[in-house]
This record gives structure tokens, C-alpha cells and sequence, in this order.
DNA sequence: TTCCTTATTGCAACTTTTTGCAATAGTATA
DNA sequence: TATACTATTGCAAAAAGTTGCAATAAGGAA
């Protein structure tokens, strides 16, 4: 299935448009397998619509997240990256060597619940960042 | 105790030096009872010291976060707030009305507890934001 | 196909945040 | 108290991100 007859009816069904530029963003989104920034998704996305400005892409990235297309991610450095939404998992990431390894929402669930039954609030997120230190780094404390 | 007998050794022990601008800093986010943003910083700080500039600010606020005299916080606009350490906590964060909730950290022990013993990462992170939609704003679904 | 509505884009100006570097000023030592 | 070392600051310039608005174009209706 291509990302347009896959994303194209989920934009229609809330009354969005699909245009050249989302679906560059989405194909860029779609197919990588890591966190991107603006700029990289914007510098890849360029090469399908040569017109698209970085303004488009800020707030197509954003347009995206609303509605449950894309993920943000705060890594660390204080700046957003996005990643296409799909796969539902957190992170772990290390303060000292930056090494990041990924966890199942499905370890989080019992939490969810649990944060959900205390406080009335019905948790919608799932990407989150938690920050440590790694095996490796342990040692050399 | 004043703000400069409580953080001055704290920094010195780690060869850091205090300075004006960081007491003014750390005066700041001491007596806050909120999260602020770099700029809410800035224009209280320069108060007490004029010569004080936003780069100081920036470069201040995030030095505090590395030594663990001020905790980050994402609260959803993609910018950065910081407020004083010292009480461990996390939040939870209405989509819709933006209304905020805090969590001991205490609740989230169990779960640290368990993502290391499976990831292997010591968590050192205790300043979370978890969204979703608050009791109220759930009715209106 | 053509027309119409309005969601979306690009542009330009602006705000926020980061960076390199030379000047300044804490603080340890004598 | 004076000196030396170097962490820290302020400045200027650059990079990243945001906003208002007029022009464009997606897509439903005729
Ligand atoms: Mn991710
Ligand atoms: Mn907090
Ligand atoms: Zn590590
Ligand atoms: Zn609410």
C-alpha cells in the first residue's frame, strides 16, 4: 500500500486535505527508521516538492502530531523530532554516552491504569523519553 | 537558609563557581511556585543583576539541569520550562483544557524499578509530563 | 468538466535559542 | 592581600522556530 492510499483517507475522514507536501512529509516519516528533525525532513522531503519551505514543514510536522499520524519525541537536546505514528513504545535513553534503547507501551500499560484510576485523567500518550544510565556507563561511574 | 549558603557548596564541590547571575538565577526559580520559561527567568532575574543576558540565561538554566539544581520540563509547546529540584514529581497534562496535575514520584517507583531491572539502565529522570484528557474534558467526548 | 469554498501554502518579518570568542571575574594559592 | 588560573559572562552573529496574511489549490457540488 502506498502512503497515499494510506494516509489520504485518514486526513479525508477529518475533513483535511491531502496535498503534495503532507504526502512528501509522510513518505519521508514513513520511511525512516529513526527520529527526524524538521530540518531532515525537510531537506528529504525537498527532493519530491521542490517548492516546499521549512514554514510548511513546522507546521505540517505539528498538523501531523494533532492528529495522530506522527509522533514528537523530546530526546534530550530540548528539540523536537518526529517519527510516523504506528508502533507504540517509549524510550530509554542514556545521559552520558547518548545510547537509546526502546520499550514496549505494553510494559507501561499496568502504569497507565494505574495513573488513570488515581487521578480521573484518560492517558492518550505513548512516547516518552526516559533518561539513565546504560550498563556500560554504570561501570565507569 | 539564604539561596547563596544552600547552592554555593553544591557547586563548589564540583569545581563550578558561583556567580551573581546564578544566584539571581537560582533566587528565582527558589521562590517560583511554578514552572518558568527561560525568558520569565530573564526578566525576573534582571532585577538583581542588570548586566544579565537572555544567553546567560539559556546557558545558566541548562547548566543547573546538568548539575541537578533545576529540573526541564516538557509541558507540550515544545519549549522548555525549568523550576527548582528538590521535590520529586511528575505531571499529568490535559490536551484539551490544558489543566495540570501532579504525581509523586513515589507512584512511579514500582515502574522505574521494573524498566531497570529489564533495560538494565539505572533511571535517573524524575520529571515527567504523561498527557491525556482530564475527568472534565473526557465528559464532553 | 467547471465552479466554489476554504484549507493549505509560501513569503516576509519576527521571536526564540544557540554558538564562537574575547573580556571579565571567581577562587585557590602563596 | 596580591597573583594566576580558568570558569563564566556578554556581545554579535547565526540558526531554529513562529506568525500574519495574501495567493494558491484540494476536493465537493453542479
Ligand atoms: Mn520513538
Ligand atoms: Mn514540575
Ligand atoms: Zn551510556
Ligand atoms: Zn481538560
Amino acid at each position: 500500500m502506498s502512503c497515499s492510499e494510506a494516509y489520504t483517507p485518514q486526513l479525508r475522514a477529518r475533513g483535511y486535505r491531502m496535498t503534495p507536501q503532507r504526502l512528501a512529509i509522510l513518505h519521508v516519516l514513513h520511511h525512516s527508521a529513526k527520529h527526524l528533525s524538521p530540518v531532515q525532513v525537510y531537506e528529504q522531503a525537498r527532493a519530491d516538492v521542490p517548492s516546499l519551505t521549512e514554514t510548511t514543514v513546522y507546521r505540517t510536522l505539528e498538523f501531523l502530531a494533532e492528529n495522530g499520524l506522527a509522533h514528537p519525541a523530546h530526546l534530550g537536546n530540548g528539540h523536537l523530532v518526529y517519527e510516523i505514528a504506528g508502533h507504540e513504545h517509549h524510550h530509554l535513553k542514556c545521559r552520558t554516552c547518548g545510547s537509546e534503547t526502546e520499550v514496549e507501551h505494553a510494559l507501561l500499560q499496568k502504569l497507565y491504569r494505574q495513573l488513570e484510576s488515581e487521578s480521573g485523567y484518560h492517558l492518550t500518550d505513548s512516547h516518552i523519553t526516559f533518561f539513565g544510565l546504560c550498563p556500560d556507563c554504570q561501570k565507569g561511574e
